[in-house]
DNA sequence: AACAATTTTTAGACTAATCTAAATTTTAAT
DNA sequence: ATTAAAATTTAGATTAGTCTAAAAATTGTT
């Protein structure tokens, strides 16, 4: 029953995973290859491996989704990403643009054990350091009502509650703007032209950011 | 200057120094192949490699010895494994029994800023659960005199510094017996015939320990 | 010094994961 | 309904790491 997943495997249902996620259709092979950034072909070989082996429903030519054993595993996976990550930031005091890529080799570690004392230690935190769920240990993620920062209108405030783009130059460029979770934001202006907009940050600093910004960052109507 | 070394790489090269620490000459390919729990032919294979990338002094037939690098890499491995096993117990309340399969895994994890926070973190500890020194940042170890059980004599008291032996069924017996890093060892009584011993532990309770146990306890002359 | 036992290396094969280039299938557009 | 473009798969090769079986070298023992 149950069956062990290399590094590689895992990486590939955690992109299936994302995919699905943002796309709601099957995950084509081009998309995978994107977002691992390695060759269709590739993908094309791991595909047959993990439909083999029952983590994914594949047709030739016809994209893939996950199985509920490959749904689970990528929820694990994405779980302990997620819960290294707060540890990094927590207790290690890591910026949140720091963390993604030793997560990315932390999540592989296997021992449930590991990850239950890890969620007890950090007080079973719902959130990590970008405002991204972490599902429980059934899998099951937190809803949140949110939206990214370009629906909303001019007068509206809204609190920051995570980011789209994981990326640290952009994070840092947030870093830089003071712009951080929890930041209360008020629209003063939406320019008609490039759609940048004028924000009143805390009340306290008015700066400008473009819609490119905007568009990344995620927040709760207040 | 910075070569890039994989799991396995990093554990053959642990290997050579574990072999090299306890009998000083150089590590033969049996030697190496029973510690990694791996074939002779798979040794030599990965010498000549390691060789090549100048981590190891190997001469068909003729043994190998680290290498500067490659001594420095393997006491590097050594620290991450001790620190993660710090972690693993006083942060996560694992048992010393419990935590060396983790920390097999988290050692091979690749970020010297991690390391650097986590020892912090940690408050720089010296030794590990199971009494082992932890080797600071440049590489050294703190030397501490120490003894097995087996060179003192009847009448003497020692205080438990450390473990030879690390598989956890020896270390859950040692749990059941109430022995841990600390305990005080008043040796009441050698048995002539088969050397096991009667000792009074930290002052309370009376028990008998067979002579393959004394000898994988590591006591400080009190 | 010869030979048997042991150790080590080589030969040849296998698996996982990757690649490039070529072939095939699907899709989109005339 | 053809045909061009794009997506996907196959073919064939490569690298790391492993194995078993056989050959070669070293070591130990008469
Ligand atoms: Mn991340
Ligand atoms: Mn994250
Ligand atoms: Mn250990
Ligand atoms: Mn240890």
């Amino acid at each position: 029953m149950i069956m062990h997943l290399s590094t590689a495997e895992e990486n590939y249902l955690k992109a299936i995973f994302k995919i699905s996620e943002r796309s709601e259709k099957s995950a084509s092979t081009n998309a995978i290859a994107k977002q691992l950034n390695t060759s269709p072909a590739s993908v094309t070989d791991m595909l047959k491996r993990l439909s083999e082996k029952k983590f994914i429903n594949y047709e030739k030519y016809k994209g893939v989704t996950l199985t509920s054993e490959g749904s689970k595993s990528a929820t694990q996976l994405i779980r302990k990403h997620r819960l290294w990550e707060v540890f990094l930031v927590k207790k290690l005091r890591f910026t949140w643009d720091q963390v993604h890529e030793i997560a990315e080799q932390l999540e592989h570690i296997q021992s449930k054990e590991l990850i239950m004392r890890l969620d007890a230690f950090l007080d079973y935190p719902k959130f990590d350091p970008h405002g991204d769920p972490i599902p429980n240990a059934d899998g099951k993620f937190t809803i949140r009502n949110q939206s990214p920062l370009t629906d909303m209108f001019k007068g509206q405030t809204g609190s920051l509650v995570g980011v789209k783009e994981h990326q640290s130059d952009f994070l840092q460029y947030l870093n830089s703007q003071n712009i951080r979770l929890g930041s209360e934001i008020l629209i003063l202006e939406i320019m008609a032209y490039d759609k940048s907009m004028r924000i009143k940050l805390d009340q306290k600093r008015e700066i400008v950011i473009t819609n490119m910004v905007a568009q990344n960052l995620l927040v709760k109507k207040l």
